[in-house]
DNA sequence: AAAACCATGTAACTAGTTACATGATTAA
DNA sequence: TTAATCATGTAACTAGTTACATGGTTTT
Protein backbone atom coordinates (compact mmCIF):
# COMPACT_ATOMS: atom_id res chain seq x y z
CA UNK A 1 0.00 0.00 0.00
CA UNK A 2 0.99 3.46 -1.02
CA UNK A 3 -0.61 5.64 0.61
CA UNK A 4 1.59 5.35 4.02
CA UNK A 5 4.56 5.44 1.46
CA UNK A 6 3.14 8.86 -0.25
CA UNK A 7 3.07 9.97 2.99
CA UNK A 8 6.34 9.82 4.58
CA UNK A 9 8.13 11.00 0.88
CA UNK A 10 5.54 13.88 1.66
CA UNK A 11 7.10 14.50 5.11
CA UNK A 12 10.90 13.80 4.65
CA UNK A 13 10.09 16.77 1.66
CA UNK A 14 8.81 18.93 4.86
CA UNK A 15 6.98 17.95 8.24
CA UNK A 16 2.99 18.50 7.71
CA UNK A 17 -0.02 18.50 9.64
CA UNK A 18 -2.52 16.62 7.97
CA UNK A 19 -4.74 19.35 6.63
CA UNK A 20 -1.35 20.45 4.89
CA UNK A 21 -0.91 16.99 3.64
CA UNK A 22 -4.33 16.99 2.34
CA UNK A 23 -3.43 20.58 0.15
CA UNK A 24 -0.32 18.25 -1.15
CA UNK A 25 -2.15 15.63 -2.07
CA UNK A 26 -4.29 17.99 -4.30
CA UNK A 27 -1.10 18.68 -6.16
CA UNK A 28 2.67 17.58 -6.41
CA UNK A 29 2.46 13.75 -4.07
CA UNK A 30 -1.23 13.97 -5.23
CA UNK A 31 -0.43 13.93 -8.86
CA UNK A 32 0.50 9.99 -8.46
CA UNK A 33 -1.77 9.17 -5.68
CA UNK A 34 -5.15 10.14 -4.85
CA UNK A 35 -6.39 10.53 -1.50
CA UNK A 36 -9.47 12.45 0.85
CA UNK A 37 -8.51 14.55 4.47
CA UNK A 38 -10.59 11.64 5.75
CA UNK A 39 -8.30 8.81 4.71
CA UNK A 40 -5.16 10.69 5.47
CA UNK A 41 -6.37 11.51 9.53
CA UNK A 42 -7.10 8.18 9.22
CA UNK A 43 -3.51 6.58 8.42
CA UNK A 44 -1.83 9.28 10.28
CA UNK A 45 -2.95 8.00 13.43
CA UNK A 46 -2.62 4.59 12.41
CA UNK A 47 1.22 5.29 11.46
CA UNK A 48 1.79 7.31 14.70
CA UNK A 49 0.53 3.87 16.80
CA UNK A 50 3.65 1.95 14.41
CA UNK A 51 6.06 4.60 15.20
CA UNK A 52 6.60 5.91 11.46
CA UNK A 53 5.61 9.38 12.18
CA UNK A 54 5.68 11.59 15.56
CA UNK A 55 2.88 14.17 16.09
CA UNK A 56 3.22 17.16 17.97
CA UNK A 57 0.46 18.79 19.27
CA UNK A 58 0.40 22.58 19.62
CA UNK A 59 -2.82 23.69 21.94
CA UNK A 60 -3.66 27.29 20.23
CA UNK A 61 -6.04 29.45 22.29
CA UNK A 62 -9.08 30.32 20.66
CA UNK A 63 -8.35 28.28 17.45
CA UNK A 64 -8.35 24.28 17.00
CA UNK A 65 -5.53 22.17 18.29
CA UNK A 66 -2.96 21.55 15.66
CA UNK A 67 -0.86 18.22 15.21
CA UNK A 68 2.68 18.61 12.76
CA UNK A 69 3.61 15.14 12.04
CA UNK A 70 7.38 14.62 11.23
CA UNK A 71 8.88 11.15 9.88
CA UNK A 72 10.96 9.48 12.49
CA UNK A 73 14.17 7.05 11.72
CA UNK A 74 11.69 4.34 11.29
CA UNK A 75 9.63 6.04 9.18
CA UNK A 76 13.10 6.54 7.12
CA UNK A 77 13.73 3.02 7.53
CA UNK A 78 10.52 2.24 6.30
CA UNK A 79 11.02 4.39 3.15
CA UNK A 80 14.15 2.43 2.15
CA UNK A 81 12.39 -0.94 2.33
CA UNK A 82 9.61 0.77 0.12
CA UNK A 83 12.37 1.66 -2.12
CA UNK A 84 14.33 -1.28 -2.26
CA UNK A 85 11.35 -3.33 -3.02
CA UNK A 86 9.99 -4.15 -6.61
CA UNK A 87 6.43 -2.09 -7.30
CA UNK A 88 3.45 -4.35 -8.19
CA UNK A 89 1.69 -3.46 -11.84
CA UNK A 90 -1.48 -1.34 -10.63
CA UNK A 91 -4.35 -3.29 -11.51
CA UNK A 92 -5.80 -1.08 -14.83
CA UNK A 93 -9.60 -0.14 -14.26
CA UNK A 94 -10.95 2.09 -16.46
CA UNK A 95 -14.75 2.89 -16.80
CA UNK A 96 -13.98 4.55 -20.14
CA UNK A 97 -12.52 1.64 -21.72
CA UNK A 98 -15.26 -0.45 -20.16
CA UNK A 99 -18.03 1.97 -21.74
CA UNK A 100 -15.79 1.67 -24.99
CA UNK A 101 -15.56 -1.90 -24.87
CA UNK A 102 -19.50 -2.26 -24.51
CA UNK A 103 -20.10 1.02 -27.06
CA UNK A 104 -23.93 1.47 -27.43
CA UNK A 105 -24.50 5.02 -27.26
CA UNK A 106 -21.55 6.58 -29.84
CA UNK A 107 -23.08 10.23 -29.32
CA UNK A 108 -22.23 9.97 -25.70
CA UNK A 109 -18.91 8.32 -26.26
CA UNK A 110 -18.27 11.32 -28.62
CA UNK A 111 -18.96 14.00 -25.69
CA UNK A 112 -16.71 11.47 -22.88
CA UNK A 113 -13.95 11.71 -25.55
CA UNK A 114 -14.47 14.93 -25.53
CA UNK A 115 -14.55 15.90 -22.26
CA UNK A 116 -11.67 13.51 -21.05
CA UNK A 117 -9.40 15.39 -23.83
CA UNK A 118 -9.79 18.93 -22.08
CA UNK A 119 -9.42 17.10 -18.99
CA UNK A 120 -5.81 15.28 -20.31
CA UNK A 121 -5.19 18.89 -21.88
CA UNK A 122 -5.61 20.52 -18.59
CA UNK A 123 -3.32 18.33 -16.40
CA UNK A 124 -0.58 18.08 -19.38
CA UNK A 125 -0.57 22.09 -19.08
CA UNK A 126 -0.10 21.77 -15.73
CA UNK A 127 2.64 19.65 -15.78
CA UNK A 128 4.31 21.04 -18.13
CA UNK A 129 4.41 24.31 -16.53
CA UNK A 130 5.57 22.42 -13.51
CA UNK A 131 8.61 20.89 -15.29
CA UNK A 132 9.37 24.28 -17.27
CA UNK A 133 9.45 25.95 -13.84
CA UNK A 134 11.46 23.55 -11.56
CA UNK A 135 13.37 21.75 -13.99
CA UNK A 136 14.08 23.80 -17.12
CA UNK A 137 17.10 22.35 -17.56
CA UNK A 138 16.76 18.63 -17.81
CA UNK A 139 20.30 17.76 -18.81
CA UNK A 140 21.55 18.94 -15.38
CA UNK A 141 19.26 17.78 -12.58
CA UNK A 142 20.49 18.12 -9.36
CA UNK A 143 20.61 14.95 -7.55
CA UNK A 144 17.44 15.39 -5.56
CA UNK A 145 15.89 16.46 -8.15
CA UNK A 146 16.18 13.35 -11.12
CA UNK A 147 12.98 10.89 -8.90
CA UNK A 148 10.50 14.32 -9.16
CA UNK A 149 11.67 14.99 -12.35
CA UNK A 150 11.67 11.56 -13.51
CA UNK A 151 7.82 10.86 -11.93
CA UNK A 152 6.56 14.43 -13.63
CA UNK A 153 7.96 13.42 -16.86
CA UNK A 154 5.42 9.58 -16.51
CA UNK A 155 2.69 12.28 -15.98
CA UNK A 156 3.28 14.44 -19.20
CA UNK A 157 3.82 10.83 -20.87
CA UNK A 158 0.44 9.46 -19.79
CA UNK A 159 -1.54 12.69 -20.46
CA UNK A 160 -0.01 13.03 -23.83
CA UNK A 161 -0.81 8.85 -24.77
CA UNK A 162 -4.58 9.85 -23.34
CA UNK A 163 -4.72 12.94 -25.72
CA UNK A 164 -3.88 10.83 -28.24
CA UNK A 165 -5.86 7.94 -27.29
CA UNK A 166 -9.14 10.46 -27.74
CA UNK A 167 -7.96 11.89 -30.77
CA UNK A 168 -8.26 8.23 -32.16
CA UNK A 169 -11.77 7.68 -30.61
CA UNK A 170 -13.25 11.25 -31.90
CA UNK A 171 -11.49 10.10 -35.44
CA UNK A 172 -13.66 7.01 -35.48
CA UNK A 173 -16.68 8.09 -34.01
CA UNK A 174 -17.05 11.33 -35.87
CA UNK A 175 -16.29 10.20 -39.26
CA UNK A 176 -18.95 6.96 -38.88
CA UNK A 177 -21.27 9.51 -37.20
CA UNK A 178 -21.71 11.81 -40.38
CA UNK B 1 -18.47 1.05 -10.04
CA UNK B 2 -17.56 -0.47 -13.73
CA UNK B 3 -17.35 -4.13 -12.12
CA UNK B 4 -20.80 -4.85 -12.82
CA UNK B 5 -20.62 -2.67 -15.94
CA UNK B 6 -17.78 -4.99 -17.31
CA UNK B 7 -20.34 -8.00 -16.41
CA UNK B 8 -22.34 -6.98 -18.33
CA UNK B 9 -20.50 -5.56 -21.22
CA UNK B 10 -19.35 -9.09 -21.16
CA UNK B 11 -22.44 -11.31 -20.43
CA UNK B 12 -24.12 -9.26 -22.93
CA UNK B 13 -21.64 -10.51 -25.97
CA UNK B 14 -22.14 -13.86 -24.57
CA UNK B 15 -24.13 -15.63 -20.99
CA UNK B 16 -21.52 -16.96 -18.90
CA UNK B 17 -20.89 -19.07 -15.49
CA UNK B 18 -19.02 -16.64 -12.67
CA UNK B 19 -16.18 -19.64 -13.89
CA UNK B 20 -16.02 -18.37 -17.57
CA UNK B 21 -16.00 -14.93 -16.63
CA UNK B 22 -13.25 -14.90 -14.27
CA UNK B 23 -11.80 -16.38 -17.54
CA UNK B 24 -12.66 -13.76 -19.19
CA UNK B 25 -11.10 -11.00 -16.77
CA UNK B 26 -7.92 -12.46 -17.17
CA UNK B 27 -8.04 -11.36 -20.77
CA UNK B 28 -10.38 -9.44 -23.31
CA UNK B 29 -12.66 -7.43 -20.66
CA UNK B 30 -9.89 -7.94 -17.95
CA UNK B 31 -7.61 -5.59 -20.04
CA UNK B 32 -9.50 -2.83 -19.02
CA UNK B 33 -11.16 -4.13 -15.36
CA UNK B 34 -8.96 -6.21 -12.94
CA UNK B 35 -11.49 -9.11 -10.78
CA UNK B 36 -10.42 -12.09 -8.82
CA UNK B 37 -13.08 -14.80 -9.23
CA UNK B 38 -14.00 -14.57 -5.10
CA UNK B 39 -15.36 -10.74 -6.68
CA UNK B 40 -17.28 -12.02 -9.70
CA UNK B 41 -19.26 -14.37 -7.70
CA UNK B 42 -19.93 -12.03 -5.03
CA UNK B 43 -20.97 -9.09 -7.62
CA UNK B 44 -22.95 -11.32 -9.84
CA UNK B 45 -25.22 -12.74 -6.45
CA UNK B 46 -25.86 -8.91 -5.94
CA UNK B 47 -26.54 -8.43 -9.63
CA UNK B 48 -29.08 -11.35 -10.17
CA UNK B 49 -30.55 -9.75 -6.59
CA UNK B 50 -30.79 -6.80 -8.52
CA UNK B 51 -32.50 -8.31 -11.61
CA UNK B 52 -29.74 -7.44 -14.20
CA UNK B 53 -28.55 -10.61 -14.50
CA UNK B 54 -30.84 -14.28 -14.49
CA UNK B 55 -28.96 -17.52 -13.50
CA UNK B 56 -29.67 -20.64 -14.17
CA UNK B 57 -28.90 -23.47 -12.45
CA UNK B 58 -27.91 -27.10 -14.22
CA UNK B 59 -27.51 -30.19 -11.47
CA UNK B 60 -25.07 -32.57 -13.18
CA UNK B 61 -24.53 -35.81 -11.36
CA UNK B 62 -21.00 -36.15 -10.03
CA UNK B 63 -19.84 -32.69 -10.78
CA UNK B 64 -20.15 -29.17 -9.15
CA UNK B 65 -23.77 -27.13 -9.78
CA UNK B 66 -23.00 -24.68 -12.37
CA UNK B 67 -25.20 -21.67 -12.76
CA UNK B 68 -24.95 -19.83 -16.37
CA UNK B 69 -25.53 -16.22 -16.19
CA UNK B 70 -27.29 -14.32 -18.71
CA UNK B 71 -28.35 -10.79 -19.18
CA UNK B 72 -32.07 -9.41 -18.84
CA UNK B 73 -33.97 -6.48 -19.83
CA UNK B 74 -33.36 -4.59 -16.71
CA UNK B 75 -29.90 -5.06 -17.11
CA UNK B 76 -29.55 -3.66 -20.64
CA UNK B 77 -31.55 -1.02 -19.90
CA UNK B 78 -28.59 -0.37 -17.18
CA UNK B 79 -25.66 -0.84 -19.59
CA UNK B 80 -27.57 2.21 -21.77
CA UNK B 81 -27.68 4.15 -18.86
CA UNK B 82 -24.35 3.56 -17.51
CA UNK B 83 -23.43 4.13 -21.90
CA UNK B 84 -25.12 7.66 -21.65
CA UNK B 85 -23.20 8.85 -18.05
CA UNK B 86 -20.07 10.89 -18.86
CA UNK B 87 -17.41 8.31 -16.43
CA UNK B 88 -15.21 10.22 -14.40
CA UNK B 89 -11.85 10.10 -14.30
CA UNK B 90 -10.17 6.97 -13.00
CA UNK B 91 -8.29 8.33 -9.57
CA UNK B 92 -4.50 7.64 -10.15
CA UNK B 93 -2.47 5.58 -7.74
CA UNK B 94 0.87 4.93 -8.74
CA UNK B 95 3.53 3.14 -6.44
CA UNK B 96 6.03 3.13 -8.63
CA UNK B 97 5.20 7.18 -9.18
CA UNK B 98 5.70 7.51 -5.85
CA UNK B 99 8.64 5.81 -5.25
CA UNK B 100 10.64 7.81 -8.28
CA UNK B 101 9.24 10.79 -6.69
CA UNK B 102 10.72 10.15 -3.18
CA UNK B 103 13.94 8.30 -4.88
CA UNK B 104 16.17 6.92 -2.38
CA UNK B 105 17.85 3.76 -4.08
CA UNK B 106 18.55 4.58 -7.76
CA UNK B 107 19.49 0.65 -8.21
CA UNK B 108 16.46 -0.47 -7.44
CA UNK B 109 14.98 2.12 -9.41
CA UNK B 110 16.42 0.75 -12.05
CA UNK B 111 15.45 -3.09 -11.74
CA UNK B 112 12.01 -1.86 -11.45
CA UNK B 113 12.04 0.00 -14.41
CA UNK B 114 13.62 -2.51 -16.07
CA UNK B 115 11.19 -4.95 -14.92
CA UNK B 116 7.87 -2.81 -15.68
CA UNK B 117 9.22 -2.48 -19.26
CA UNK B 118 9.60 -5.68 -20.00
CA UNK B 119 6.01 -5.85 -18.42
CA UNK B 120 4.75 -2.97 -20.51
CA UNK B 121 6.25 -4.67 -23.90
CA UNK B 122 4.30 -8.43 -22.90
CA UNK B 123 1.06 -6.73 -22.79
CA UNK B 124 2.04 -4.41 -25.90
CA UNK B 125 2.79 -7.60 -27.87
CA UNK B 126 -0.45 -9.24 -26.50
CA UNK B 127 -2.43 -6.00 -27.66
CA UNK B 128 -1.02 -6.09 -30.77
CA UNK B 129 -1.30 -9.63 -31.65
CA UNK B 130 -4.88 -9.23 -30.96
CA UNK B 131 -5.37 -5.96 -32.81
CA UNK B 132 -3.50 -7.66 -35.84
CA UNK B 133 -5.80 -11.19 -35.22
CA UNK B 134 -9.57 -8.94 -34.82
CA UNK B 135 -8.92 -6.15 -36.56
CA UNK B 136 -6.98 -6.40 -39.50
CA UNK B 137 -7.86 -3.41 -41.75
CA UNK B 138 -9.07 -0.50 -39.07
CA UNK B 139 -9.97 1.81 -41.71
CA UNK B 140 -13.15 -0.49 -42.14
CA UNK B 141 -14.62 -1.86 -39.19
CA UNK B 142 -18.07 -3.48 -38.80
CA UNK B 143 -20.21 -1.28 -36.15
CA UNK B 144 -20.07 -4.03 -33.30
CA UNK B 145 -15.85 -4.01 -34.12
CA UNK B 146 -15.90 -0.50 -33.10
CA UNK B 147 -15.22 -0.08 -29.89
CA UNK B 148 -13.89 -2.91 -28.91
CA UNK B 149 -11.18 -1.59 -30.86
CA UNK B 150 -10.81 1.48 -29.74
CA UNK B 151 -10.58 -0.14 -26.33
CA UNK B 152 -7.78 -1.86 -27.17
CA UNK B 153 -6.18 0.71 -28.97
CA UNK B 154 -6.06 2.92 -25.66
CA UNK B 155 -4.24 0.12 -24.26
CA UNK B 156 -1.79 -0.24 -26.95
CA UNK B 157 -1.06 3.65 -26.55
CA UNK B 158 -0.99 3.38 -22.45
CA UNK B 159 1.62 -0.03 -22.97
CA UNK B 160 3.31 2.37 -25.64
CA UNK B 161 3.90 5.69 -23.03
CA UNK B 162 4.84 3.15 -20.46
CA UNK B 163 7.64 2.03 -22.37
CA UNK B 164 8.69 5.37 -23.26
CA UNK B 165 8.65 6.22 -19.52
CA UNK B 166 10.69 3.17 -18.64
CA UNK B 167 12.93 4.31 -21.33
CA UNK B 168 13.42 7.72 -19.99
CA UNK B 169 14.08 7.02 -16.21
CA UNK B 170 16.74 4.15 -17.76
CA UNK B 171 18.52 6.96 -19.66
CA UNK B 172 18.45 9.66 -16.83
CA UNK B 173 19.55 6.71 -14.08
CA UNK B 174 21.95 4.50 -16.08
CA UNK B 175 23.99 7.78 -17.50
CA UNK B 176 24.43 9.28 -13.79
CA UNK B 177 25.38 5.87 -11.86
CA UNK B 178 28.30 5.63 -14.02
C1' DA C 1 -0.15 -40.69 -10.49
C1' DA C 2 0.19 -35.96 -10.60
C1' DA C 3 -0.99 -31.67 -12.38
C1' DA C 4 -4.07 -28.63 -14.43
C1' DC C 5 -8.64 -27.31 -15.02
C1' DC C 6 -13.67 -26.84 -13.87
C1' DA C 7 -16.79 -24.79 -10.54
C1' DT C 8 -18.17 -22.47 -6.49
C1' DG C 9 -17.90 -20.41 -2.56
C1' DT C 10 -16.91 -18.31 2.89
C1' DA C 11 -14.41 -15.34 6.12
C1' DA C 12 -11.54 -11.86 7.58
C1' DC C 13 -9.39 -8.02 6.38
C1' DT C 14 -7.66 -3.58 4.10
C1' DA C 15 -8.56 0.42 1.41
C1' DG C 16 -11.31 3.98 -0.25
C1' DT C 17 -15.75 6.85 -0.65
C1' DT C 18 -19.61 9.67 0.88
C1' DA C 19 -22.04 12.11 4.08
C1' DC C 20 -22.05 14.62 8.15
C1' DA C 21 -20.14 17.64 11.86
C1' DT C 22 -17.76 21.52 14.32
C1' DG C 23 -15.78 25.90 14.95
C1' DA C 24 -12.18 29.46 14.54
C1' DT C 25 -9.64 32.91 11.35
C1' DT C 26 -8.81 35.61 7.37
C1' DA C 27 -9.76 37.82 2.93
C1' DA C 28 -13.10 40.07 -0.41
C1' DT D 1 -21.09 40.11 6.13
C1' DT D 2 -20.24 36.44 3.42
C1' DA D 3 -17.14 33.28 1.58
C1' DA D 4 -12.95 30.95 1.71
C1' DT D 5 -9.48 28.83 4.37
C1' DC D 6 -7.62 26.48 8.47
C1' DA D 7 -8.03 22.28 11.21
C1' DT D 8 -9.84 17.97 12.65
C1' DG D 9 -12.51 14.42 12.92
C1' DT D 10 -16.76 10.28 13.17
C1' DA D 11 -19.90 6.97 10.95
C1' DA D 12 -21.65 4.19 7.55
C1' DC D 13 -20.82 2.19 3.52
C1' DT D 14 -18.74 0.14 -0.89
C1' DA D 15 -15.01 -2.09 -3.15
C1' DG D 16 -11.19 -4.99 -3.37
C1' DT D 17 -7.60 -8.42 -1.44
C1' DT D 18 -5.88 -12.56 0.77
C1' DA D 19 -6.37 -16.81 2.70
C1' DC D 20 -8.85 -20.88 3.04
C1' DA D 21 -11.97 -24.66 1.48
C1' DT D 22 -14.11 -28.41 -1.35
C1' DG D 23 -14.37 -31.86 -4.76
C1' DG D 24 -15.02 -33.62 -9.42
C1' DT D 25 -12.85 -34.05 -14.40
C1' DT D 26 -9.46 -34.04 -17.90
C1' DT D 27 -4.82 -34.02 -19.60
C1' DT D 28 0.12 -35.33 -19.35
Amino acid sequence: MALEHAILVSLREQSATGYDLARRFDASIGYFWRASHQQIYRTLTRMAADGWVEGATEHRDGATDRTTYAITTAGRAELERFSATPSPREPLRSDFAVKLRGLLDTEAAIADAQARRADHQARLDTYEASAKRYYPDPSALSEDDRGPYLALRGGILLEQAGIAWCDEILGQLDRSER
